[in-house]
DNA sequence: TATTAGCACTCTAAGTCTTTAAGTGCTAAA
DNA sequence: TTTAGCACTTAAAGACTTAGAGTGCTAATA
């Protein structure tokens, strides 16, 4: 346990730290801190503190830089979340307000904001698609052997895509299949849909389509579109900012940025949907996968859309940041857009 | 004019400084040329091309690098473009092979192929939209209040978005608004349907339908993305590679590829239109705007889709490139995006 | 017992100096 | 016109020095 000194030492050195970036002595400290006390002082408790692990030096005679562990500490005991300024509200409150066609637009501009007031990258993800149910499949003939695929989903989310289809099928024979798709599968679960597509329905369409592969295969890209996570990534570029010439690791995060599965490795919180997932989770360090990530941070929060899931706002940033501020303005930006979603949902059946 | 060696000397110091990005000198190039002379030899020649602007030096007595009119003087005289290796054709052949859905599809694995096989930056852009025709419009009903505009384009381009409409407008009124937009309009180029709905078409919707404003906006927006250019950049992360940590440069570049005006800028020829559009175009140091890329080379190639118009394809590297290699691959991609597009359009209206 | 002044020690960063190797330009001879 | 020879230039790399910031330890102090 610390003393209280102890604990103003560590909490100063990060503040320090993360302004200049440059290593925090005693001296320099001393002038920093709301106590009277002297260097010797200063220099024998920053010795302990190193002791413990939550503090590094550069070189044996240098001034004191936080540990993994000292951000780690400093997280989860001294951190208190700092009110959002009246400027940063302004914006968040602007933003929020202009009109939006559709859910996905609105997590994505939360994205947009997130990165924009913090200089940072931001990663954001509309609500879970556990339970998401089919809620109607078109297929809109656009001419010259081309028909648009249009799927929509229960939770208001849309996927199209385009195809060219080939003579050999014709328009009836979609038109049909389209009929029996929607009579048969609406209201079930994306999940059984896909899977009712590689056991029973096609049999069930063979009886009046003569050839339902052709068909399914168009309907089943537009399903998996439809059930897969979409992914927000705001600010890529302040990334150049803060990943300090490190090429390599630019290169993996962006090659990551462009991959499904990649992102979502990366967001999976450890204790996904146990415990208390209302906590905004900080991890850094060797607690980042894959390790070509630990000199990052990565503040996680979840969101609570009222009887419509759960989704992720993120935000990807170097290691030595302004918690305070920053963890105020994510809790402040999962509230605002938990409360938009729910009112979106709100007057959607009506 | 240049003598015979002293082409030969220019033509290998910008080979050899491709290779080894290290000033060239007497000594080092008299081993690596064909003919045999002494390096005093070399150096007096090297000495005349560097009175003529066409070598430099990094000092006083370093070895010599190719001045920016050195590398124009190579690409206007010296330059012979190689043929594709087998290995290149093969991929080449082998991507184009795929099957694809749409126009854009073809355009944007262009850039994927010139990119991969170049490692530098690719961008590329569909045949131009000068005289395309609207060829139809459709609302489909999402339910929820959700819309899907789509329009189609004679050029056989797909745009679509989706749309919370107000309750205040009726569905019925939307219907007859698309029929007459399809009645009046269908055919027309968009320029022309863009300039009419500014001007008679609303009167002519208001005999009909109560409010055509909201109809119009959406139908307009649809409208211009169709109208405005679609370009597709193909390995962004290449760039990391060669620009060298000018985190400057790269920002300029990466937010460059996100806004179409500033893409139609840098990629617009000098002598668009006019002249021998056919020849592949190298521009690099002050012949390129904005002026932070002075550092980089920009190849473009129009490619020619028989009676659809042109459309560019480009290449962005270090200004140090194996051009021979580069203009050949260039060369060649374009060949066959334009017969593969060709192909696409004429089985196209049967 | 906790704090502090004092001081020897350590290490980096920046500057100076030297050496080496690569390269040039010029002169005079072939 | 070409070439051998040579004096001269420069960058890059290493050795050395110095200044400054900082530490750890000891002994005195409150």
């Amino acid at each position: 346990m610390l003393t209280q000194r102890q604990a103003l030492i560590l909490k100063n050195i990060i503040r320090i730290y993360t302004q200049t970036e440059q290593p925090v002595g005693s001296k320099h400290l001393m002038n920093e801190l709301p106590i009277q006390v002297s260097s010797a002082t200063i220099r024998n408790d920053m010795a302990k503190l190193e002791e413990m692990g939550l503090l590094d030096k550069t070189h044996s005679s240098s001034g004191r830089i936080p540990s993994i562990s000292g951000y780690r500490y400093y997280l989860d005991h001294l951190l208190e979340p700092s009110d959002v300024s009246s400027n940063d509200l302004a914006i968040i409150q602007q933003t929020f307000n202009q009109q939006y066609q559709m859910i996905d637009d609105i997590v994505e501009q939360s994205a947009t904001i997130l990165s924009t007031l913090t200089s940072y990258t931001a990663i954001t993800l509309g609500p879970d698609v556990q339970d998401i149910k089919l809620d109607g499949f078109r297929l809109v003939a656009l001419g010259n052997h081309q028909v648009m695929a249009i799927l929509v989903t229960s939770a208001g989310t849309v996927q199209n895509q385009i195809f060219q289809v080939p003579e050999s099928i014709s328009g009836e024979d979609l038109e049909k299949a389209v009929r029996i798709i929607n009579d048969q599968l609406v209201g079930q679960p994306l999940a059984v849909v896909a899977k009712r597509i590689q056991t029973d329905v096609p049999q069930m369409l063979m009886k009046y389509v003569s050839s339902p592969t052709g068909f399914l295969d168009i309907f089943g890209d537009v399903l998996k579109k439809a059930g897969s996570d979409h992914f927000y990534v705001g600010g890529r570029l302040n990334l150049l900012d803060f990943a300090n010439n490190d090429v390599s690791s630019l290169k993996t995060l962006y090659s990551l940025f462009e991959k499904n599965d990649d992102l979502a490795n990366l967001l999976r919180l450890p204790d996904f949907g146990t415990g208390d997932s209302d906590k905004i989770m900080v991890r850094l360090g060797d607690e980042l996968t894959p390790h070509t990530l630990r000199n990052y941070s990565l503040i996680t929060a979840t969101y609570d859309v009222h009887n419509h899931g759960r989704g992720v706002i993120a935000l990807l940033g170097p290691t030595s940041m302004p918690y305070s501020r920053i963890i105020g303005l994510l809790d402040l930006i999962r509230e605002e857009l938990a409360r938009r979603l729910t009112d979106y949902y709100s007057n959607f059946d009506d």
